[in-house]
DNA sequence: AAGTGGTCTAGACCACCAT
DNA sequence: TGGTGGTCTAGACCACTTA
């Protein structure tokens, strides 16, 4: 059952990826061919090309710089894991971890249905309405690094599954997989909230870190393509073991009118 | 002095926003007119709109949807400080709080040209290279909410102005702007570590907090579009007042090919 | 002057969603 | 079925950088 129509600037990306892992264009001083020629080799239009590069421009994987040329980005080169980083895709903390080479270990603390009470209005639900709710550790190397706590509408679960959902759930090793398994349903983009606290007295044991010391919060809530809440969340990282990095780049760079 | 040739793009970027802004869209039920019918009341072909919509997507100001329509980012008419998040636009701190409507004070403690010491390497620098160094607490309504402090190669200010570079860094009230003013360098892409960490002895008076609370540290390196290091920047923030939202999407979204 | 990326056009067909 | 956004083309000219 392969019935595939992969977008010609889908192929193009790839072709680029498979490129540049394998160092073809970082020999020569990180320059890629033109797009003009990189038109010729893949037998597409220009446009198509530079849409790929677009795209690869937008994820930090080259810098074009207009009379000059396209390159890779140095620095992903000097450090090839924060591309995959958790902050530029958004997918769950095990799945990061694991390309950051930890070898993660997750521990189901709680997986049950329960009434949304206080997380309702995150996820545009009445207080009583039912969601799954997952409660884990994620270790790596025996040393506790993430405590999360994420809660599923359970009126998003397939009818079939609903009855399991709590177990289902818990043997599941991300949110992200359930969604797709179970409710056909797939992350678009996800809105986080980022702080610094102090660790309680009940989180720090589970952390395995005295109460006091800081730990960064994370509160989010996904969203599908049509908007609707996908799950809520929120995880605390160990401050001592756990640092976000992130790239930012303006995204809208207007030219300044006023002169 | 007027030497413009604004894009087509840009012009398009800009009519949209205003009809945003201006609630045109918001009132039908958030829907833009199509792509061809926005091509035909701005007078430019369809790849035109069609590269201003991508770049307002990116930012996260509207959501298409396949088949059904454009529309404008509920979440931005809810929220609409999100827009001008400092996490959203390579922006400097005192700009993203006027923007959310706060009233910031800038308290210069330090202007100094010294060695670059140990952020000598986060500039790409040896040792013994001059940097000015601005530090700073950021206030609003009388708290403060952010210390910083960051450094700025010497070799970047233009000969004329080098003299008088800590003076004139002091009375800026953005890194950014000094940048544009008087090194001729406008920052491309930031690269930033985020962590929280207990704060110190000597930090909690800056910040008028208790030592030990926590608070958010972000380290930070700007880079032009050609790879130079323009500025090294270290912040706290108060934990209990401030806090980063963001919206993450996954940019390279591609179709899985194993089946 | 030659080569690069940046902008723009006019037109075509496809995939998706509503009705 | 008709309208929407998604993909793709071929060709043109401009702006910028390097030599």
């Amino acid at each position: 059952m392969v019935r595939r129509n992969v977008p010609l600037v889908e192929q193009v990306i790839r072709e680029l990826l498979a490129n540049i892992d394998g160092g073809d264009y970082v020999l020569s001083s990180g320059m890629l061919p033109s797009e003009a020629e990189l038109a010729r080799q893949f037998s597409v239009s220009r446009a198509t090309v530079r849409e790929a590069l677009s795209k690869l421009e937008a994820t930090g994987v080259v810098i074009r710089r207009q009379g000059i040329g396209t390159f890779v980005n140095p620095f992903l080169v000097r450090h090839p894991a924060a591309l995959q980083d958790w902050f530029e895709e958004a997918h769950g903390f095990v799945d990061a971890l694991r390309h950051l080479g930890r070898n993660p270990d997750a521990l189901v603390l709680r997986a049950q249905v329960q009434p949304a009470g206080q997380m309702a209005h995150h996820l545009q639900l009445q207080d009583e309405d039912l969601v799954v709710v997952v409660e884990k550790v994620i270790a790596s190397a025996g040393a506790p690094l993430i405590h999360s706590v994420n809660a599923l509408p359970l009126a998003l679960v397939s009818e079939e599954s609903r009855a399991q959902a709590a177990e289902l759930a818990g043997a599941c090793d991300s949110t992200y997989r359930f969604l797709e398994e179970y409710c056909h349903s797939r992350v678009h983009h996800q809105q986080s909230e980022i702080r610094a606290v102090n660790t309680t007295e009940k989180l720090a044991p589970l952390l395995a870190c005295r109460p006091g010391e800081a730990c960064l919060q994370v509160e989010e809530v996904a969203y599908s393509a049509d908007l609707v809440p996908l799950f809520y969340g929120l995880n605390h990282f160990r401050g001592d073991t756990v640092s976000f990095r992130q790239i930012r780049r303006p995204t809208l760079n207007l030219t300044n009118m006023t002169e």
